[in-house]
RNA sequence: GGCGCCGUCGCCAAGUGGUAAGGCAGAGGUCUGCAAAACCUCCAUCCCCGGUUCAAAUCCGGGCGGCGCCUCCA
C-alpha cells in the first residue's frame, strides 16, 4: 500500500522489508491518568492501519505498543494519591484496556510496561553501548544523549540548532545538560523516587530509551518496519529513539514512520495540561455510542486535524445509523436469484474501498464507496432487482469493509445489549402486532411510546417490526 | 525567530491539473392505521487577489484567517 513516511516527507510504497511479517511499533500512554478521546483518535488510526495492512494487503502484524509506566508524571501522580507506582499504573492500564475493547481496537502482540526487568535490562543495555560508542557523557549520576556526536540528528523532525536556539523557549533546564537539545538515558536516583542498577548506575530510564529498547528487544533487528505515535511525539520523542537505536547498533531504526494529526476542541489541541479534555466514558455518559465515536475518527483523513465537536459526533451516529439500516434491510429480501448486476456493483465498490485504503489510509473516501454502495443497492431493491443470494454477496462485502474498519463490528455488539433486555422487547412487539390486528391501535400507540420512553424505536414494514437504540 | 499543516454546500468531509465523492441537516415524493422510521429524488464551482496552462479547488506568487511543532504531551 501506500503510506506517507515522515521521514521522507512524501507518500512511499509500504511493504515489510523481507518476508511477509510487518515488525511494527507504537507508542502508548503514560499512564498516569486516563486516556482521553484525543489520544485514541491516534490508537484507532493505527489500529485502522493494522487492520488495513493484516486483512486487506495480506501481511502478518506483529505490533508492540509500550505502556509507560515510569516518569516525572507517573511518579508525581502516584506519590499524590498515596499508592505505589506500580499499583498506581495498573489502574490505568486497566482502563486503556477497557476503553480499547469498547472502541474494538484489536490488541497488539505485545504491550510491554518500562518496568518490567526484562525491559528495564534491554534500556541499559542499549545505554552501555551508547556509551561504548562514544554517545553519552554523566553528570550529576545521570546519563546524557550527546546529541553532537550525531551528524544525522534532526533527520526526522527537520529541526535545527538555529532554529531552536532563536525561540523564546530555551529549556528550564533542570538537569545539567551541555547543550539544550542533549537529553538524558538514566536519571540519577533521587530520593523518594524508584530505583534500579542494572549496569548504569541506580536511577531511572528516561523517557526516550524505553521505545528504542523495547523496539528492538520485540521487534528484532532493526530497522524495523514501521513506527508510529501522534504527531506531537516526533520531536522530541521519536527524534531521540532514533538517536538512541541508531547510535547504539549503527543502523537505521525504522524504515516507515507514521504519524496520526490532532483532535481539536474549540480550536486547540485536546490535551490533559490544557485540560480540555473527554474521556471514552464521558462520551458514554452522553449518550453516544463507542461506534459512533470509531466512526467519527475514521471520517477524517488521519493526517489532517479533527475538530471534535458534540455535533459531529450526532452526525457519525445518525451516519452509522444509515449503514446499519441498509444492513437491516438486506435481510429482507427473500426473493430467489442473483443478479449479475448486482453482483458487478458490489465487486466495483470492493476494489474502489480497497483502492481508498492502500492510497494512505483515506478512510474518507472509502466510506463513500459504502455509502454510495448502500444508495446503489437500496435502489436496486426498490426496483425488485436483488434476490436472496444477492444479499449474501452484499453482506460479505460489508463484512470485509468493516474487517478493516470496525465500527459494524461494534454496533451489533452494542445493539446486543440494549437497555431494555431483548425477551422484553420482542413480548412487547408482539403484543403491539397483536393489538394492531385487532386496529386497536391506542393500545399499540401506547406500547411503542412505552418502548421508546426507554430508548427503543419501532420500525414497521410489510415483513414486520424492527427495533433499533435510539 | 525557525519549521510545518490547513481554509471545499448551513454543518462534517473526500478530491491535489481535465471540468466538485460521501454523510448530517433541509426540501419534495413513495410507503404507512396514524405517527415515526425506512427508501428514492433534489440541493456547492472550491477564503481573496494575481500568475502559469488548451484546461486549476488542484501548480506558482501575494494577501487574509485557523491550527500545530520547536517544552511534558497521542
Amino acid at each position: 500500500m501506500r503510506l506517507y513516511n515522515t521521514l521522507s516527507r512524501r507518500v512511499e510504497d509500504f511493504r515489510p522489508s523481507a518476508g511477509n511479517l510487518v515488525r511494527m511499533y507504537s507508542c502508548g500512554l503514560t499512564v498516569y491518568a486516563r486516556g482521553h478521546i484525543g489520544n485514541f483518535r491516534t490508537f484507532t488510526c493505527i489500529d485502522a492501519l493494522r487492520r488495513t495492512l493484516r486483512y486487506q494487503e495480506g501481511f502478518e502484524i506483529r505490533q508492540v505498543m509500550n505502556f509507560t509506566d515510569v516518569d516525572d508524571r507517573t511518579i508525581a501522580e502516584s506519590q499524590k494519591a498515596g499508592v505505589p507506582l506500580r499499583e498506581y499504573t495498573d489502574r490505568f492500564i486497566a482502563a486503556f484496556l477497557e476503553d480499547s475493547a469498547t472502541l474494538g481496537l484489536e490488541r497488539p502482540e505485545a504491550m510491554p510496561r518500562a518496568t518490567d526487568e526484562a525491559n528495564l535490562r534491554a534500556m541499559t543495555g542499549m545505554i552501555q553501548q551508547l556509551e561504548a560508542n562514544g554517545h553519552t557523557y554523566r553528570s550529576d549520576g545521570s546519563v546524557y544523549f550527546k546529541i553532537s556526536t550525531l551528524p544525522q540528528y534532526g533527520r526526522l523532525s527537520h529541526l535545527d540548532v538555529a532554529g531552536i536556539k532563536a525561540g523564546a523557549r530555551v529549556d528550564a533546564d533542570k538537569y545539567s545538560k551541555e547543550d539544550a537539545r542533549d537529553f538524558v538515558l538514566w536519571k540519577a536516583a533521587q530520593p523518594g523516587e524508584p530505583t534500579w542498577d542494572f549496569g548504569v548506575g541506580p536511577g531511572r530510564p528516561g523517557w526516550h530509551i524505553e521505545c528504542s529498547a523495547m523496539a528492538l528487544r520485540l521487534l528484532g533487528e532493526p530497522p524495523i518496519d514501521l513506527h508510529a505515535g501522534g504527531v506531537d511525539l516526533v520531536f522530541p520523542h521519536h527524534e531521540n529513539e532514533i538517536a538512541q537505536a541508531e547510535g547504539a547498533t549503527g543502523r537505521p531504526f525504522s524504515r516507515f514512520w507514521m504519524h496520526v494529526e490532532f483532535l481539536n476542541l474549540d480550536q486547540e489541541k485536546m490535551s490533559k495540561s490544557l485540560g480540555n479534555i473527554f474521556t471514552v466514558p464521558d462520551v458514554l455518559q452522553r449518550g453516544y455510542r463507542a461506534s459512533a465515536l470509531r466512526y467519527l475518527y475514521l471520517s477524517v483523513h488521519y493526517r489532517k486535524q479533527l475538530k471534535f465537536t458534540w455535533e459531529s459526533l450526532d452526525q457519525a451516529e445518525e451516519a452509522l445509523t444509515r449503514l446499519m439500516d441498509f444492513l437491516a434491510r438486506l435481510d429482507t429480501v427473500t426473493a430467489p436469484g442473483g443478479h449479475a448486476a448486482v453482483a458487478a456493483r458490489v465487486a466495483e465498490a470492493r476494489r474502489a474501498f480497497a483502492d481508498w485504503m492502500a492510497d494512505d489510509l483515506n478512510t474518507a473516501g472509502a466510506l463513500g464507496v459504502m455509502f454510495e454502495l448502500v444508495r446503489a443497492m437500496n435502489a436496486a431493491i426498490d426496483a425488485g432487482e436483488v434476490g436472496a443470494p444477492d444479499a449474501a454477496v452484499i453482506r460479505e462485502a460489508f463484512d470485509e469493509f468493516d474487517r478493516v474498519l470496525g465500527f459494524i463490528t461494534l454496533r451489533r455488539a452494542e445493539e446486543a445489549t440494549p437497555p431494555v433486555p431483548v425477551e422484553t422487547i420482542e413480548r412487547l412487539i408482539e403484543e403491539r402486532r397483536i393489538a394492531r390486528r385487532q386496529r386497536n391501535f391506542a393500545e399499540a400507540d401506547r406500547l411503542r411510546a412505552e418502548l421508546e420512553a426507554q430508548g427503543i424505536l419501532l420500525e414497521d414494514s410489510p415483513t414486520g417490526t424492527r427495533w433499533k437504540r435510539k
